[in-house]
DNA sequence: TAGATTGTTAATCGATTAACAATC
DNA sequence: TAGATTGTTAATCGATTAACAATC
């Protein structure tokens, strides 16, 4: 119930690298730190980082800057981590694997529900405790367990089709890594992960410099 | 050669999706395409594709649109894919075994040619026909074989020391999984991919909703 | 030729940076 | 108090959108 105005995307996609490096400083004892500091740390300008701080209000003090610990509460707050998650992973291949197994996810307080995938040799493995199960039960799970984040790892054809069962079982974020963009209706979220796009983006930039 | 402008970074990230949805429109034997056409399909304006392609030189034709296949040949010129580009993964846990597996990138024209750990107990792995071997022996492997993009998939704490280890050998292209910034000389080029900091942001975007 | 659509210039919008008064 | 640094407004910069003449 926050009176928040529209935050820009630009801002949006800055906060994680804030919380980021607040969570570094906070891990070296770092007490206070000021815009022009975290500036230099960041690779923002002071001015921008104030700014951006001060759409969410001012959680400075003049003349001495940031307090680490606020800070950091305080984004972690705005981004909604000081609440847990329950995710699923449909599709367990490369992609789908490599994110069961990654444990960054759980210290943000991500807990993985189940993995899903039509693959007969791949249905009963465990990974970290969570059994691979068809696909074809999934609607059933989700009718039963109040999940937060499907996160799609199927390919392509698959995917759209795969998110719109998410979201007719009441998933409201949807975590894409099918190289696509999924539709989703207002009241859902969805991040597209194109790494494919990031791959071609460094291949342009090599060539760029060559000029 | 070219005589090009600088192209902003907006511009850029945009060129694989251009790539990716005129690949679609040739799989599907679409021939022409107009901007308005391409907008629908991509959510750009098509003032804005229109702007974008003529960065790089008039592709379209005044009252027919653009040639499909003529297009998508530029596009893949000018991202530089029409060259082959050798890669190694350093990191072979979760993320990087993922991505070595990833058959996507072999259909781009990248080549991997090796793979690099220091766990004993991978040392000695195949993934698709390529051996994981001992970190110690990368900078003996790059001294003997060119390789362009170097692809990082070790802990963060090692992460800016294997990029410049790749860097002091030779390496042009670094694109990075580790979570962190990773710094390069200023004729190097990088990406940084955050699996993180999208989580987040998704989760922001989620609780934003809510409100 | 008439209709369609580009290439390109001009107008608008939004995001970043600079500046500085407020204040700790 | 004097020095430092925020919060915030104003100025600048860059990116997107609109408009339309050129032309296929």
């Amino acid at each position: 119930m926050d009176k928040k105005k529209d935050i820009s995307m630009a801002v949006i996609k800055r906060l994680p690298k804030y919380y980021r490096h607040l969570a570094e400083l906070l891990r070296n004892d770092v007490d206070r730190v000021s815009s022009k500091e975290l500036s230099e740390k960041i690779g923002f300008t002071a001015s921008q980082i104030r700014q951006d701080f001060n759409c969410f209000g001012g959680f400075g003090q003049q003349g001495y800057g940031y307090n680490v610990k606020e800070l950091y509460n305080e984004i972690s707050h705005i981004l909604g981590l000081d609440k847990k998650y329950s995710t699923v992973i449909i599709g367990a291949g490369n992609i789908g694997q490599a994110l069961a197994n990654y444990s960054r996810f759980d210290k943000f307080g991500f807990d993985l529900k189940a993995i899903f995938d039509v693959n007969p040799k791949l249905i009963g493995m465990r990974i970290k405790d969570v059994e691979i199960t068809d696909l074809d039960q999934m609607e059933s799970f989700l009718a039963e367990n109040k999940v937060d984040i499907g996160i799609i790892c199927v390919p392509q054809a698959q995917a759209q089709k795969v998110a719109d069962l998410l979201v007719d079982n009441g998933v409201k974020g949807i975590w894409n890594f099918a190289p696509l963009d999924i539709q989703v209706p207002e009241n859902v979220s969805i991040e597209n992960v194109h790494l494919s796009e990031s791959l071609l983006t460094l291949v342009y930039l090599m060539n760029d410099l060559d000029k």
